[in-house]
DNA sequence: TTTCTATATGCGAATATAGGCATATAACAT
DNA sequence: ATGTTATATGCCTATATTCGCATATAGAAA
């Protein structure tokens, strides 16, 4: 039950939402890409990726100076299996989760010099 | 989005899902029933059955005093369809939805006469 | 070592949520 | 009408949540 309900919890939250749409866009991310897709600070972002890692949502990999976040797609338990299914299926035509998708690939694909010099 | 948010809010809470929980159970309940079942008071019943329907997770129907609430199984939004799935296979080893469900069976068998005459 | 860069976290303020008590409303009975 | 039962809701308090600021930590580089 408790973990059922953190679980819930941890995508009742449209800043967490934002960050598995654009997890699930990419193997895995990293901080400060997450943080300029969806155009947060670093702590919003640091801070909701430990809520959703914390409900096995997303798993973290540090390499370097760099923790990359990727949706929990090898084991996960099965309420986050069906809820990352969930989450797939849904917003594909939200606004917002648009805006943060092409954010994203402006990022990835330039490297955006200013931070995040990881690529 | 937003409804997306407020059907995920809906179930990440303990009285909430156990509400859900006992309403899979049968056609439909009345809120005297559900307390019962729940021991659980009425004001705390009937605000969190106002959650769920206007998550659009359940449907209530007056008949005279009694509003009897059921899972809407009719037309809901495809969230919704996916988690009532979801919960109805969860937790069903779960010590305290199991004595949710005992005390259910013994209410609406016996008809409890002390509160809720409706049967 | 010191100095960056990337990320995490403690503290505090604003806001949201849960649930109890009292009360309101609704339907029915007398 | 009055009374009784079932349910809903306004107000209040306790607790939880979100997020910013400042700071801490971790790793790489100089």
């Amino acid at each position: 039950m408790r973990d059922l309900i953190r679980i819930c919890k941890s995508i009742s939250d449209e800043t967490r939402i934002r960050i598995v749409k654009v997890l699930l866009e990419r193997k895995s991310l990293c901080v400060c890409e997450i943080m300029q897709a969806l155009n947060i600070t670093q702590t919003r972002a640091s801070k909701n990726l430990r809520i959703l890692k914390d409900a096995g949502f997303v798993l973290d990999k540090r390499k370097g100076s760099w923790v990359h976040y990727s949706i929990n797609r090898k084991m996960p338990e099965p309420y986050i299996k069906m809820l990352s299914k969930l989450l797939k299926q849904s917003l594909n035509d939200d606004e917002g989760i648009l805006k943060d998708k092409k954010r994203l690939s402006e990022v990835v694909k330039l490297g955006e010099v200013s931070k995040c010099k990881g690529r």
